[in-house]
DNA sequence: ACCAGTTAGTTGCGGTAGCAACGATTGTAG
DNA sequence: CTACAATCGTTGCTACCGCAACTAACTGGT
């Protein structure tokens, strides 16, 4: 149970760490997210749908973000020829070039405040953990509908 | 790398599935730690800015937390006779009953979902990774000043 | 071809939290 | 003793996010 303890007081501050880290870049972590999952998209573009789902956000809050991301011009909204309910998010020529030049020191900070300070048998253990938890979570939300 | 990207699509959810276990009681989770902290006090109370580090809030963040709770008769605000700056959160006889009844039921979830998916070896692991990772980030918090 | 049901995205609203500013009190030096 | 600094809590402001409601568009059965 101290485990668990342990695990409420880190979370918090490791995320306000890395977070402390991007700002210099104008980007808050889940602005980051949001240019990482689409600088590994096909076209660097995604369903709006699809990127909420990735990023664990609401539909709500997925568009709020992308006005943000938006009118700092590192995305663009694009609509969909296929269905007109669609929009795409697009990374912009500005956005790639940030997403670019922001990861290696975001994977740096990862390292350096998570990665580098465990043995591989701690990080493989929470990695099975998390996979655990997680697949635990999916199933008790499959098992209500 | 892969634990990481495991971290952040765990992390969110299980905080979610936890509070969705307590919205029953008509608590949060925000608002069942102040409760425990309050519970496990001398007296039942605590110092604003002690709970406040506690709860890793801001002040201003425990001010309208407690504002909720003090509204819901579980907590009151009490002025300390020893310093008339600070305000104590002292635990009422209704807020005692919600916890203790409460506790067992949060305890439950936090097995259900975390520590009985885990081996004995995962969950020292997650103890040893979260205490070091804790004091690395106090390390760099004391660095800076 | 049409209508019910589903899906996609946006908007209004409420709740929560941090920062900066403030008032009040206490501690410390000179 | 008095001035200056530090501490404690609250409030205004802003930002973020989820829910519910809404519009628009697609889908499937008849």
């Amino acid at each position: 149970m101290e485990a668990w303890r342990g695990y409420i007081d880190t979370v918090g501050p490791l995320a306000a760490a890395l977070e402390a880290d991007l700002a210099p870049f104008g980007l808050t972590n889940g602005d980051y997210e949001v240019l990482a999952w689409l600088s590994e998209a096909d076209d660097e573009q995604m369903r709006m749908c699809d990127l909420a789902e990735r990023l664990r956000l609401s539909p709500s809050g997925l568009t709020r973000r992308l006005d943000g991301l938006v009118s700092g011009g590192l995305v663009e909204r694009a609509s969909s020829s296929a269905d007109r309910r669609v929009m795409m998010a697009q990374l912009t020529r500005k956005g790639r070039r940030l997403i670019e030049t922001t990861a290696p020191d975001h994977v740096e900070s990862v390292r350096r405040h998570l990665i580098d300070l465990l043995t591989p048998d701690e990080i493989a253990a929470l990695a099975s953990a998390f996979t655990k938890v997680r697949a635990h979570l999916r199933y008790e939300q499959n098992d209500a509908s």
